[in-house]
DNA sequence: CTAGGAATGGACCTTGAAGTCCAATAATGA
DNA sequence: TCATTATTGGACTTCAAGGTCCATTCCTAG
């Protein structure tokens, strides 16, 4: 019972399937997204969709929150990975944003799909998990640069502005949804940054 | 073509019908959320659902989000009245926390339905943005209460702080979830709140 | 006490969307 | 070339869930 060889036009028809799904997700939630408007989106045919996704429509998704994580570590790139100077997490900033502003909505496609679902597939939810952890994880790691080279105070916890920085991106998000703009976003975001310039250890 | 009267029992029952739908929503998302559900849960039936909302399951969800927006409102009551003092803050920062605690789940009702269903129903979209903006002005109120006060630095955008303030709320339940815990949440919040402290005009 | 309207019960209808199945075609490797 | 397997097409089935309808019961005002 070997795993069925993969022919690269098979790969490609896959990999539509899934961005395809991510367009329409983005769009109209998984709700708003059936597997007829993606097999009509992506020129294919309902036994495709089973063919490359057995599991339905549940594993369909699940693998569209795994590649839209990837994309959305790669949009950071190089800048998430570095985060030791003030240059390299402004550059990262502005990174994001301009992901965010690429897809033509201000919505998250990982926080979204964790509000949406996790409480429906717990397997999903492990996938939007270990999304999240990863991104908290890379955030954390650039404070306790900052703190190697001095540029934030030592005493502060690494994980505890981390966490703070990326709730600000998730829920500006939510904010600038309604506004149509990236100004609640930026507002949150830029703030939270700030309390890395000010060094501050949390008095509470 | 008079208004129905209706009777105290009537509306008993309809108020049952739209807490008990707030809870599976809130539970399960909209989508997990079926009037076959509701009506068991409420011990009622079809023609009651469409009796009192005639518009249907669209219908209920915009009576829930109405309801839940006041609710939430009413739990941050007094202090969201008041902000003009650190002790004001503190107070209603703790008496929100506490209404989300209250909830048994780390999700905004108002939040999560934001991104649920904002652009399936449009009118609902515009109950979730009233809702968001009265939250936010109040906090802007408090804020330009600090200013007046002398607490905070005048030349501070109270607007964006509000913002801030709202995003790192909402952002932080959206980390609180997965890991069932409040520590993001207070994480994200309170530390939003030390810019306040700080005091600070935003440099960027 | 009684008529009319509110409240309720529940069977029934309709639709949309997930999922199944089998046949046909295209590619690949020996 | 040819057998095998991946890929594709699309009709068909199933079922859950929203919504309709009408009969029945309960309440209230006059």
């Amino acid at each position: 019972m070997g795993e069925p060889r993969i022919t690269e036009r098979g790969r490609a028809t896959r990999q539509r399937i899934i961005e395809a799904t991510g367009q329409q997700i983005l769009a109209g939630g998984i709700g708003g997204t059936t597997l007829d408007t993606v097999r009509a989106a992506t020129l294919t045919s309902k036994s495709q969709l089973f063919h490359y996704f057995p599991g339905g429509k549940a594993e369909l998704v699940r693998e569209v929150a795994v590649w839209e994580g990837g994309e959305l570590l790669a949009a950071q790139m190089p800048f998430i990975e570095d985060l030791g100077s003030w240059e390299s997490w402004h550059s990262w900033r502005d990174a994001l944003i301009h992901y965010y502003l690429g897809l033509g909505r201000w919505a998250c496609p990982i926080g979204s799909l964790a509000t949406q679902a996790a409480m429906t597939d717990p397997e999903l939810d492990a996938v939007i998990t270990a999304s999240m952890a990863t991104w908290l994880d890379a955030l954390a790691a650039g404070v306790v640069k900052m703190q190697a080279n001095g540029h934030v105070d030592p005493s502060a916890d690494p994980r505890r502005i981390a966490v703070a920085i990326l709730a600000s991106i998730q829920g500006g998000l939510v904010l600038s949804q309604p506004q149509k703009s990236s100004w609640p976003l930026e507002a949150a975001l830029d703030t939270a940054l700030d309390v890395l310039h000010q060094s501050t250890a949390p008095p509470r």
